[in-house]
RNA sequence: GCCCCGAUAGUGUAGCGGCCUAUCAUACAGGCCUGUCGAGCCUGUGACACGGGUUCAAAUCCCGUUCGGGGCGCCA
C-alpha cells in the first residue's frame, strides 16, 4: 500500500496562502482555506472519510466525500503522520465536537509516512521515556510536549526582556576553555589541535572578566558542560544556563534582579498561554515578590527540629530539600552558605566562615546559585591556596582583578530545570529537546 | 564512584519451572460501512535482549555480557 501511495510524488506542490488552524475561527463560515499538517488520525467509512490534521496551533477536522474530490482513493490510503495539504471550504456549522471542519475540495499529499509508527503520537498506550527519547522528532510532535518548547521560549523572552530593560548586555563567552573553571574535575577534554582543551562548565570567570571590562551588566544564555557520571531525574550532562553579572551590586541586589526577572517572564508567559497550558495539564500559578528568604543556618535549625541530623557544612540531602519544600512551596532563598562549600570566588561575610551566597530553590529543587563575588585581588590570591587551586591555571582570570576591579555580584540559572519545574515535570530530560546524559548521545 | 531494580510483538503489558503452539490493549494489514469524533464489527500479521549453565523440562532458576530505569554522592 505504502509502495502504491510512494509512485503519486509529491513534486507538484502547489503554493496556497496557508491557514493556521489556531486562525480558522477568525475566519467566515464558507471561506476558501489552505491548512497545511500531519495527519494525526482518520476515521474512514468506504466513501466518507474524517481527517484530524494537526499544525503546531492545534487540530481540525477535514471531512472527504468521494463525491465532491478528485482524488479520493489516493487519500483514502493515507498514512498517519503523512504530510498533506488541503484546500477546502471552512464549515463552521459543522456537528462535529469541534463544532467546526473543513469540507476537502484537493488534497496533496506531500510527505508519506511509513508505518507502523516507531512511536505512536496519540495512542492510548504510554511510551517509555527512553522510548520517546529515542523517537524525539515524533515524541515532540504531541501536543503537549511542543508546548513545553514554546513555554520555555516565551519564559526566556520574558527573561531576556527584563534583562534588556535593566540594561544588561547580552554577551557570549568561549565554551571551549583551557583551564578548569572552578577547579573541579569535572570537565569534559577536548582535542584542541596540539593542545588539551576543555568544554566550558560555566561562563563564571568570563563574566568577571567582563565586568572589569566595565560592561557593568552582563548576561548570557548558553550550554554548560558537566563531566560528572550522574544518574538522576534533575541532572544533564549539557544544560542551559542563564547567567548574569552585575557591577557595584552586592549580593541582595542580585537577588533581586533574579526574583524580578523570573517572576515578570512567568507572568508574562501565563497571561499569553494559559488556556493552552490548563488545556494540556500544566499548571503554572502566578508570581509574588519578594521570594521568601531562609539563612543556611536558620533551614538547618528547621530540618534538625524536623529529625535530621545536619551539622554546619552539610549540604542540604535531596530529602531536606524535600521538607523545606512543604515549608515553603515555590520559589524560596537559601542564603548565607558557609564558605567551605561555595566556589574559591564568593564573597565571604562579616563572619568569615558564611558567605554572601545563595541559591533560589523551586520546590525541592535547586534552580539558581548566586553569590557576592571577591573583588579584592589578595583575597582571591589566598582563597586560591585556601581551596588548594594551582594560580596558575587562572592567570588570565586574575590579571583582571589587578588593573580595577569593582564589587559584583551575580548568578547562574539552569533554565531546563526551571521550565522542569514550573510545568511539573517529573523529570529534566522532559524539558530538554535532546538531552545528554550519562549514557545517551543520540539523537 | 556506590547501592537497588528491570529487559516478552511497532508501543505498553500479563505470565515467574510442565497448563505457553505466550495474555491483553494499542498499533499495523485486509474486509464491511456516507457523519465519524477513544468510531464500530469481522479476519489476519507480529515478541520471550545476547551467551553459557542447572533440569527429564526454562520466558520463568543461576552466572556473565549488553542495554535501560531509579536512588545516593554532587550540582543548575
Amino acid at each position: 500500500m505504502i509502495k502504491k501511495l510512494k509512485n503519486l510524488i509529491i513534486d507538484k506542490y502547489t503554493i496556497r496562502m496557508r491557514t493556521y488552524i489556531s486562525d480558522l475561527k477568525e475566519l467566515d463560515d464558507g471561506a476558501q482555506v489552505t491548512i497545511k499538517g500531519w495527519v494525526q488520525e482518520t476515521r474512514k467509512i468506504k466513501n466518507l472519510m474524517f481527517i484530524i490534521l494537526r499544525d503546531n496551533t492545534g487540530t481540525i477536522q477535514v471531512t472527504a466525500k468521494k463525491d465532491k474530490m478528485n482524488n479520493y482513493d489516493q487519500l483514502y490510503d493515507i498514512t498517519r503522520e503523512s504530510v498533506i495539504s488541503i484546500y477546502g471550504t471552512l464549515n463552521k456549522k459543522s456537528i462535529s465536537k469541534a463544532g467546526m471542519e473543513i469540507l476537502g475540495i484537493e488534497i496533496e499529499i506531500l510527505s508519506i509516512a511509513e508505518t507502523p509508527l516507531p512511536l505512536g503520537v496519540i495512542d492510548r498506550v504510554s511510551a517509555d521515556l527512553d522510548t520517546r527519547l529515542n523517537n524525539r522528532f515524533l515524541d515532540l510532535r504531541k501536543p503537549e510536549n511542543l508546548l513545553i518548547f514554546q513555554f520555555e521560549s516565551q519564559l526566556l523572552f520574558g527573561i531576556r526582556e527584563f534583562m534588556n530593560r535593566e540594561n544588561f548586555i547580552e554577551v557570549h563567552t568561549p565554551k571551549i576553555v583551557a583551564a578548569a573553571t572552578e577547579g573541579g574535575a569535572d570537565l569534559f577534554k577536548v582535542e584542541y589541535f596540539e593542545k588539551n582543551a576543555y568544554l566550558n562548565q560555566s561562563p563564571q570567570l568570563y563574566k568577571e572578566i567582563l565586568i572589569s571590562s566595565g560592561f557593568d551588566k552582563v548576561f548570557e544564555v548558553g550550554p554548560a558542560f558537566r563531566a560528572e557520571k550522574e544518574n538522576t531525574v534533575r541532572h544533564l550532562n549539557e544544560f542551559t544556563s542563564i547567567d548574569m553579572e552585575a557591577a557595584f551590586i552586592d549580593d541582595k541586589k542580585a537577588m533581586e534582579y533574579l526574583e524580578e526577572a523570573i517572576s515578570y517572564a512567568v507572568n508574562r508567559t501565563v497571561d499569553l498561554m494559559q488556556s493552552r497550558l490548563e488545556k494540556n495539564g500544566y499548571n503554572v500559578k502566578k508570581l509574588e515578590t519578594p521570594f521568601p528568604r531562609i539563612t543556611y543556618e536558620k533551614a538547618m535549625e528547621y530540618l534538625n527540629k524536623k529529625g535530621l541530623k545536619l551539622n554546619f557544612g552539610d549540604d542540604f540531602s535531596p530529602e531536606a530539600n524535600k521538607i523545606l519544600a512543604e515549608k515553603f512551596l515555590g520559589f524560596y532563598f537559601i542564603t548565607g552558605w558557609p564558605a567551605d562549600m561555595r566556589p574559591f570566588y564568593t564573597h565571604p561575610d562579616t563572619n568569615p566562615s558564611i558567605t554572601k551566597s545563595f541559591d533560589l530553590q523551586l520546590n525541592d529543587i535547586e534552580v539558581t546559585s548566586g553569590a557576592q563575588r571577591i573583588h579584592n585581588y589578595k583575597m582571591l590570591e589566598d582563597n586560591f591556596i585556601k581551596k588548594g587551586l594551582n594560580k596558575n591555571n587562572f592567570e588570565f582570570y586574575e590579571k583582571a582583578f589587578k588593573y580595577g576591579m569593582p564589587p559584583h555580584a551575580g548568578w547562574g540559572l539552569g533554565l531546563d530545570r526551571l521550565v522542569m519545574n514550573l510545568l511539573g515535570l517529573n523529570n529534566v530530560r522532559e524539558s530538554t529537546l535532546f538531552p545528554r546524559d550519562r549514557t545517551r548521545l543520540s539523537p
